[in-house]
DNA sequence: ATCATTTAGCTAACGCCGTTCACTCTAATG
DNA sequence: CATTAGAGTGAACGGCGTTAGCTAAATGAT
């Protein structure tokens, strides 16, 4: 067996556990200090007191380590947004939305480094079958791990469209729909289905919702690496932002 | 002197640019198989057939290197974004607008290595004051470089607003403004003349502008790090965009 | 044509890096 | 208590960016 009578961790495991958690401090903070290709398993061992080779207890190659961390900064990001969505109560699906965005804006642009490290991480395949033998790192762990985070949003989305369709809130119709061929039109309810778990919503909200996706993923990737065309009134120009969004949703204010 | 009789380039001076080239050639294949990481000034000596000390005669460090190529990949980007510009008549600013965004599009997802180096690459401060005496690495160029790239964009948008102004052609006003503090106004009225150079447009031209730019720039993004949320029908998606930022410039078609 | 100077390139070395292998010691297991 | 699995070590390999000092050739001036 490999726990103990009591039925919880060993005394190993809690050691073990512990020793991963201070590789991944000492790799977060490399990261911090010295960007996404500064970090250094060498300097992580130094860090943590231990030999270089030791690590390779704990992680199969700096790429592994590289990759949990990346998966941890995803729940990070997650964990923060899910703390600013429930300041709001559970039907200000609106206000939920907007702590969503504010959220994410506050994420990236205050953990730069670790934002560039999980937009860069080299996507899928990397992992492949191996002698028939799937690896540890799962290919699709970070792109599941952004779909959760986007879903934290669509979900909202979906309960609003609900709400407004029973007419318990003010909402017009999404502004006019640009024609598009049955293959977009799929495309986008298809993909879309993921962000919005198990409802179908209309088309024209489908499309404003993955509109204004773009648009805030845009905002966020400018303003975390600098190329933002405003700097001094960014908080108000989000709000702007968002405004216009919302217009999009035929909602106002 | 440094230039023979003729004024012309020396035959030393036509030497190391070749060498120059063929340096940055190398350095631009590993670009785009090993991704920005994966460029190693070793492997680009051993390509080149020459000692990797040898390097140090041409550029400073890797960082200028790639700080160098960098430049290079911009001046491309500028270059494929003016030849498609050109296609269309000097007057047809809506299209050569459209081929703006095309242009851009197409340039970064056919070249996703090279633009993440592009938009990863460390900005400023890198390059600071040495015993008062300035680096060969010009901590602005980079930025520079996109805003000239930009600025191709915003020409177009400042002529296009000249035309609708004098009634030659149909262009409503952009759509209504959202509520904003003068601190913002004022800021995206200077900030926008640089991309708009010489020209003040009216705040509300501005603004959209602005979005407009946003929303390339977060598509352009997504889909160039696979994080699109349409994938089949990408160039119908991006045409649906483009009518809707149309759309909030008054314009319709 | 000769000499001095600039320049491109070399070799060798330094201190990093990720990774592997064979080994030891220690702590948990049966 | 004997066995075993796990954590850790030390040494090595090849690769990396970078520096210093040297050589030889091309250049420019006399």
């Amino acid at each position: 067996m490999t726990s103990n009578t009591a039925g919880g961790p060993t005394r190993r495991e809690r050691m073990r556990a512990e020793t991963i958690a201070e590789i991944k401090a000492s790799a977060r903070r490399q990261l911090q200090e010295h960007g996404p290709s500064g970090i250094s398993l060498r300097a992580i061992a130094r860090e943590v007191g231990v030999t270089p080779a030791a690590l390779y207890r704990y992680f199969d190659s700096l790429d592994a380590l590289l990759h949990a961390t990346c998966v941890d900064l995803y729940d990070e990001l997650i964990a923060d947004t899910v703390a600013a969505m429930d300041a709001h109560p559970e039907d200000a699906h609106l206000e939920r939305m907007k702590s969503w965005i504010w959220a994410f804006r506050a994420w990236a642009v205050g953990h730069r480094r670790e934002f560039e490290l999980m937009i860069s991480f080299p996507d899928g395949k990397a992992a492949m079958l191996i002698d028939g033998e799937q690896l540890e790192r799962d290919p699709d762990l970070l792109s599941r791990k952004a779909l959760e985070h986007s879903q934290l949003c669509g979900r909202e989305m979906a309960a609003f469209y609900r709400k407004a369709e029973r007419g318990e809130i003010e909402a017009n119709r999404p502004a006019e729909l640009p024609a598009m061929s049955e293959g977009l039109k799929a495309e986008l309810m298809e993909k879309c289905s993921a962000f919005i778990v198990g409802e179908d919503m209309p088309l024209a909200w489908v499309f404003s919702f993955t509109s204004g996706w773009v648009r805030v993923f845009g905002l966020v990737v400018m303003e975390a690496f600098g190329s933002l065309p405003v700097s001094e009134n960014v908080d108000e120009f989000y709000k702007t932002q968002v405004l216009s969004m919302m217009h999009d949703f035929g909602i106002e204010g």
